[in-house]
DNA sequence: AATGAATGAGATTTCATTCAT
DNA sequence: AATGAATGAAATCTCATTCAT
C-alpha cells in the first residue's frame, strides 16, 4: 500500500525545499502549515518526516544554506575587484542581481529570522554579520582611500543593505525595467550616496568622479 | 506587565492595542495568540471580544491607524517646506524620526501586510501608496527643478523608503548614536544619492561611466 | 454554537477524573487516548484543556490525590489502635478493604508510576514511602514487643504490601467470597506470616530458625 | 548498546528480543515504539519485519516463551520433592530465585497481559493458570496432610504469588541482601503464613513444625 | 536481510471564536 | 465588561506497517 502516489527518491527533499521556500515566502513561516507543504509536494504530512526532522529545522536549513551560498558567491564576485569604488560597485551589482534571482531565499532570510530558535538564530546572525562586514570593509577602505565620504560606517552599511534588499518587496521578473537598468539605478544611488559631493566636500570636486551622477 | 485583575473601562481597549502591538512586533501576527494577548492584558481570552471583533480586524486597525497617523504627520512636516531639496530633507528627517519613535507600528505595517485579508490589504496598500507618492512627487519635482538627478523615480522611491525603513530593524533607543546623528547620516546618504555630482564640476561629463545609468 | 451537548459546569472535571480513572485502569495510561476520554465525557478533545493542563498532569493528579487520601484514611484507621498485633490487623483490614473499594486508583498508583515525569514521580514515591513506613513501623514495634518474628523488616514490608495489593488484580465485587471473608483470609495470612510459631511451643523456639535469615 | 552497523544472521532476532524485553520493561509495551527498538538493535524500523510479524506478536512471543520456560523449570524444581511443606518451600525458593534472575520477563508477563489481543491473552492466561494450579495443589495437599491451615486456597494462592512477584518491583542485583537471604525471608513469611499456629490450632503446639524454618 | 521512503491513522495540544451567565 | 466552558478545526509530529529496491 505504500507509496501509491507522490514523489519519491532523492527528488523529494528537493521538492520539499522548493515548495517550502515558496510557501514561506508567500505566507510566512508561522502561517505555512506542513499539511499545505505536504500537499504541494504530493505526499502525506507524516511523510515529510522522512526528510526533515522538524518544521523549525527546515526553516533553519533553508536560511543557512542561502546565506552560505550568498557568502560564497559574494567572494567570487569580489575576487578580482580592486579599489573601493570598483568593489562597492561590484557589491551592489552582485547583491542586486542575486536578490533578483533569489528573491524568496533573501526575503525569508531577512523576515523569518525571528522565527528561528535561539541556537539557529545565532548561527544565522553570525553568518549575516560576515556578509555585512564585507560591505563595511569596503566602505571603510573607501574612506581611507579618500574616495568615500561616509559619516558613520555602521549606519551606512545597514542603510545600503536595506536599500538593496528592499528590492525583494517589489521586484517582479518581466516588469517595466530590465535587470541591467535596475542594477544601474541602484549602483548610481549607492555610489552617489557615499561618494563625496563637490558641493559638500571640495576634495570631491576634482572631477574624477563627477561623471558618475 | 499584565494586569493581575481584570481591567475595566475605556482603558482596556488601549491596553489591548498596546500589548497587541508589542506581541505582533515580537512574534509576528500569525505567531501571536489571542490567549497570549489576553494574558498580557490581564483578562480572559473570551473577554477580548468585548473590544475587538476578530484578530484580523485588530491587525487591520493597528496598521490602518498607523498609516493614517503617519500620513497626517507627514503633511504637517512638509506643510511649510518649499523646494525639492528642502522637502526631501524634511521627508527624510520626518521619516527617520517617526520610525525611531514608532518602530513597532512601522515594522508591523511593513511586515504583516501579507497577513491582511484582501479587503484590508487593499485599503492599506492604497494608503501606503499615498505616502510613497509624496516622496515620488518630491523626487519628480526635484528632477524638474534640475536639483536632482534620478534615473528612475519609481526605483528611487522604493529604495529610499526601504533604506529609511531598514532603520527599524536595528535601531535601539539609547544606542551609540544620537537621534540627530542618525537623522543627519540618513539625510546625507539620501540627498547625496539623488543630487547630481557633476553640478559643481563640469569636468565630470567625460562619459566614462555614462553606461551605468 | 458553544456547548450544544455534553456536560458542563463544575461537573465536567469530576466526569473527566472518573472516566480517566476507568480508562487508565483498563487500557493503561499510554494506551488511553484523550480522544477516548473526551468521548467518554461527552465533549470535544480540545475541551479537556479547559480542565486539565496536560495528560501527564491528569495522571499525576489522580495518583497524588489517591495517595493522599489513602494516607489520611490510614491515619483514621490506626488512630485508636494499640499494640503491634492489633495495629497490624487494623492495617491489613484497612488496606484490603480500601483496595476492594478503590481498586482502580490503587492499581493505577502502582502500575503507572513509570509513566510519571521525574518531578511527579518523586513526589508520589515520597508519599508512597510514607505509607510503607507506617507498616514498617508496626513490624518494628512488634519485633521489639516480642510479638513478631521477622527476619528483615524491609523485605517483609514490601512482601506484605505486594500480597495485599495483588488483590486488585483478581477481586471483582460480587464474587464468591464476602468482603469480610477476604479480609479475614488476609489477616490470617499476614499475621501468621510474621508471628512466631514457637510462641506457644517452647520446643519450636530453640533458635533452630536462626540460620534461615 | 546499540550495534552501530546492521546486525546480521541469526543474532538479530536475539538482539530484538533482548532489546524488546528491556524497553517494554522500562517503558511499557504501549510506550515502546518500534523505532526505539530498531534503533537499539541498530537497524531500520522496516527491517524489524524481517524478524517479527507485528509488534503484538513480539510481545505475545516474549510472554509465552517466558511462561513456558517458567513452567518447565518449575517442573524440574519440584521433580524430586515430596511432602507439601518441602514442595512449598521448593516452590517459594524456585519462584523467588527465578524472579530475581528474570525480573524483566516476569514483570512484563504480569503487567502487559492487558496489552495482549484476546487470542493471545487467553493462551497466556491458560498457561499462567497452570502455574497457579501447581501452587494451589501444593496448598490443597498440605491441608489434606494436615500441615497447612488455609482458609481459602484460591485467596492464598493469589496472595502468595502476589507476594513473591512483588519482588520484581524492588529487587536490584547487588543490593543490601544476598540472594539466599531474600529466599530465606520469603520462605519464612510464606510458610509461616500457611502453617497452623499453635495459638490458633492446638495441634501446632507439639513442635511438629519446628522444622519449617 | 536490510534500507529508505511511503502510507493512513491517530497522538496531544493549540487556536480563534461563541455565548450563557 | 468579564468569565468559564464549550466548539470544531487545525497544528506538529509519531506510529505501526508496507514494499520496491
Amino acid at each position: 500500500m505504500a507509496r501509491t502516489i507522490g514523489s519519491h527518491g532523492p527528488t523529494t527533499m528537493e521538492a520539499i525545499r522548493k515548495a517550502g521556500l515558496r510557501l514561506i515566502f508567500e505566507h510566512g513561516y508561522e502561517a505555512m502549515s506542513l499539511r499545505q507543504l505536504a500537499a504541494e509536494v504530493g505526499i502525506q504530512p507524516g511523510s515529510l518526516y522522512n526528510h526533515i526532522s522538524t518544521k523549525q529545522e527546515l526553516l533553519s536549513q533553508l536560511i543557512q544554506d542561502h546565506i552560505n551560498h550568498l557568502l560564497s558567491e559574494l567572494e567570487l564576485a569580489l575576487r578580482d575587484k580592486r579599489g573601493a569604488v570598483e568593489r562597492l560597485r561590484a557589491f551592489v551589482a552582485f547583491h542586486v542581481s542575486y536578490h533578483m534571482t533569489r528573491k524568496r531565499e533573501v526575503f525569508i532570510a531577512n523576515s523569518e529570522l525571528r522565527s528561528l530558535e535561539p541556537r539557529n538564530y545565532e548561527a544565522v546572525v553570525a553568518l549575516r554579520g560576515a556578509y555585512e562586514r564585507r560591505l563595511a570593509d569596503i566602505l571603510t577602505d573607501g574612506v581611507a582611500e579618500g574616495v568615500f565620504d561616509v559619516d558613520d560606517i555602521q549606519v551606512a552599511t545597514f542603510a545600503i543593505i536595506a536599500l538593496l534588499t528592499g528590492l525583494c518587496s517589489w521586484y517582479r521578473p518581466g516588469g517595466r525595467l530590465t535587470k541591467d537598468a535596475i542594477i544601474a539605478a541602484h549602483e548610481k544611488l549607492v555610489l552617489s550616496g557615499v561618494m563625496p559631493h563637490s558641493a559638500a566636500s571640495p576634495s570631491g570636486g576634482d572631477g574624477k568622479r563627477g561623471e558618475q551622477a
